[in-house]
DNA sequence: AATCATCTTCAAACCGCTTTGGATAGCAAA
DNA sequence: TTTGCTATCCAAAGCGGTTTGAAGATGATT
C-alpha cells in the first residue's frame, strides 16, 4: 500500500493525501479524518526509502565502530551508550545505523555515510589526544557530538563527557583522607582522552598533598579484567606495594580484587580499591550496598543527552556547539577503609 | 556531485555512466575506464537514498533490541554479537540499523521497519520458549535469522545456535567425573530458550548417572555478577552446599566467585565451578591458563555467520531455510578440581 | 548495395514520496 | 456585480539513481 494506491482509494490526490498526515493546516479537518482513518485501516506506512529521497534527509545517524585489527577488543560500555541513544533516536523517529569497520579504514567511513548520504548526523567515540577525527568530521561538514573531548583540539565542538579529572581528584583525596599514601593506578589507555583526564586528576590530589606518584603504581592497560588482575599483581608483588587503587572500570576492578585475594589479602580491610562505575545495566555495582567504592555516572544517561544534542544540531546547524559535563557521584561501598597501620 | 553531474562533464549520458560504475557488459571498455576516472577523480559516490528508492532495495539489516522497562539490562554478549555481525555488513555494503524500543513496541518495530521499507531482513535476538515473534516475522513476509532457537515453533526458520544441551552436559558429566555429585546451577532466566535447553543438558547428564537434581541448588536469574552472588551465596549457605557450580556466564561467575571466597572458600580447591564462555572480547577468560573451566563459543563468530546466513537469505528468497550448530569447546582452567572428601 | 547482427549509447519512464505553483469554490468586502 | 481573500485541493516537477526500449554506428554477410 503506497500513497497513490491510497489517494486513488479516497479519491484524493497524493498531494493531499501526503499533507493530511503530515499535518500540514491547507487540508480540510474532515478530510484529514478520513485519510488519517483510511491511513490507519490499510496499514499505511510512508516509504522510508522515498521520504529520504524526496526531502533530502537521511533520518538516521551514524555509530562507527572501529575494530582494532589487533586487539578486536568491543569496548564494553558501548552497548550501554547505544541503548540510551537509541532511545531518544526511536523516540524521534530516527534510526540508528552502526557501522563496525577496520579501524584504518574509519576514515573513509565518516566520508562514505556523508557522500553517500546515509546520515544526517554521528557520533564519535572514544576521543584520543589530538584526535585528528575532530578536524575530519569538521571538513567532511556534518553534524556531530563527541562522546568525550579530545585534548589539543582546537577546533570548536559539541560534546557530552564526566568530569572524569575531578572524579579521580575526588576519588584520590578520598583514599588520601583514610591514610593511603601508597596508591595504585589502573587506568585505561593512555592515549585515549578519558584516560589522560583521569590520570590528571589523580596527580594533581596527589600533588595537593605534596606527593609524587611512584611509576611503579601507574599502569596503564585495555580495561578487561586480566589486565585488571596483572597490573595489581605486578604492584602487589613490587617491594613497596600500595595499600589502595584506583581503577579505570568495573571490570578492571574485578580483575583487581582478584589479584588482591590472591595474595591472601581482603579487599576494604587490606588493600582499599575504588573503581570508575559506568552503571552499564548488566554490572551494576550491588544494589543495597554497593561492592566497589565508586565514581559513578551513568554512560546511558550520557547516550541519551549525546542523542539529544545531536538531534538539535540536525535540526539547527547554525547553533554554537554545546558541551555538557556531567559529575561522577562518589559511592561509598565496601571496598575501602582506613590504610592499614605500618608493620 | 551527483551523476547527473558527471555525467555532463563525461559528455554522457547518466544511463551510460550508470552502467559503466556498475559493471554492465554493454559498454566500451575505455568508456569505462574513462568514467571510473572521472568518478574516482570527482570523489564521486552514488546516493544511497537514490539507490534504495530505485532499486527497491533497503541495503540494510536490521537488529531490534527490546528494552524491558523494568529491568533494563542491555544484553552483554549483544556488543560482540554486533561487532560480529556488523563486520560482514560492511564488508557486503550493507548498513546496520539497530532499534532500540520498549518490549511492548516490539512487535510494532518489525512491522514498521518492513512496511517502511528500511531493511531488507531482520535478525531475531534472545529467541524464548514458544515465542511468537517467529510467527510475526513469517507472517509480515521478512526474510530472517534466528540468534538461538525457539523449542516449540513448529515453523521452519534459520538460525544460528551453540548446542548449548550438550555443552552443559559435557560440563556436568566432567563435573561428576570428579566426583562431585551436589552441583548447583546457576541459571540465566529460564524463559530464554538457551536456559531451557541448558538446564536439560544438566538434568540429562544426572539423569544418565541415576541422579535428580535438588531443586536447593536450581537457580535461575539475569545473568549479572549481582545474581550469581546471590544465588551462589544462596546454596552455600544452605543445608547441603554444592561442591560445584554450573554458571550460565563469565560474568555470573565472578559473582559466584565472589560468593565462594566470602564463605572462605577456595575456587578450584574447595568449590569448582565451569562457567559458559561467550569469549567476550572484553571478558576474557584468561590468555596462557584460563582463570574458569568453561565451555566456549564465541558469540562474535555467531554473529558473522548469522550475518552471512541472511544475506543469503536476501539474495535468494526462495532457498529452505538454513541452520548452524556450533559445538562448545570444553576448556579446563584453573577453576575445577577433583570434589573434596567429606567430612 | 542491401541486410543483419553486434556494439555502444541514449531518452525517458520509473521508484514513492514532498513541494511548488496554480486552480477552484465560497464568501466577505467594495 | 466585481474584486479580493481564504480555504481547499490538485497537477506536475522534482529528489538521484536504475532500467527499459530504442536508435545510431560499425562491420560482416549475402
Amino acid at each position: 500500500m503506497n500513497l497513490k494506491e491510497l489517494a486513488t482509494k479516497l479519491g484524493l490526490s497524493p498531494t493531499t493525501v501526503s499533507r493530511a498526515l503530515n499535518g500540514y493546516p491547507e487540508v480540510n479537518e474532515t478530510t484529514r479524518e478520513r485519510v488519517m482513518a483510511a491511513a490507519k485501516r490499510h496499514n499505511y506506512r510512508p516509504n522510508t526509502r522515498a521520504i529520504r529521497l524526496a526531502t533530502g534527509r537521511a533520518l538516521a545517524v551514524g555509530h562507527v565502530i572501529p575494530i582494532a585489527t589487533r586487539h578486536e577488543i568491543v569496548n564494553p560500555v558501548f552497548a550501554d551508550f547505544i541503548a540510551g541513544a537509541g532511545e531518544v533516536y526511536s523516540r524521534n523517529g530516527y534510526d540508528m545505523i552502526l557501522s563496525v569497520v577496520p579501524d584504518e579504514n574509519e576514515d573513509s567511513t565518516y566520508r562514505d555515510l556523508s557522500s553517500r548520504g546515509a546520515v544526517d548526523g554521528v557520533i564519535l567515540h572514544a576521543p584520543r589526544l589530538n584526535d585528528p577525527r575532530i578536524a575530519l568530521l569538521h571538513d567532511i561538514g556534518i553534524p556531530f557530538v563527541v562522546h568525550g573531548r579530545a585534548t589539543g583540539t582546537a577546533l570548536p565542538y559539541s560534546w557530552v563527557d564526566v568530569n572524569n579529572r575531578r572524579a579521580f581528584q575526588r576519588a584520590t583525596e578520598f583514599l588520601l583522607d583514610l591514610g593511603h599514601s601508597r596508591i595504585g593506578l589502573v587506568n585505561g589507555l593512555e592515549f585515549m582522552d578519558f584516560a589522560i583526564r583521569r590520570r590528571t586528576g589523580f596527580t594533581d590530589a596527589l600533588a595537593a598533598r605534596g606527593l609524587t606518584p611512584d611509576p611503579a603504581l601507574l599502569a596503564s592497560d585495555e580495561m578487561t579484567e586480566i589486565a585488571g588482575y596483572r597490573a595489581a599483581r605486578k604492584m602487589l608483588q613490587g617491594t613497596a606495594p600500595p595499600t589502595a587503587f584506583l581503577v579505570a572500570s568495573m571490570i578492571s576492578g574485578m580483575g583487581v580484587r582478584r589479584a588482591i585475594e590472591e595474595q591472601g589479602l581482603q579487599m576494604g580491610a587490606d588493600v582499599s580499591v575504588i573503581i570508575h562505575d559506568d552503571d552499564l545495566s548488566y554490572m551494576k555495582n550491588g544494589e543495597d550496598v554497593p561492592i566497589f567504592t565508586a565514581t559513578r555516572s551513568s554512560v546511558r544517561e550520557a547516550g541519551r543527552l549525546a542523542a539529544d544534542l545531536l538531534l538539535g544540531i540536525i535540526a539547527r546547524p547554525e547553533t554554537a556547539p554545546e558541551t555538557r559535563l556531567l559529575e561522577a557521584e562518589l559511592i561509598i561501598g565496601q571496598s575501602t577503609g582506613p590504610a592499614p597501620r605500618k608493620g
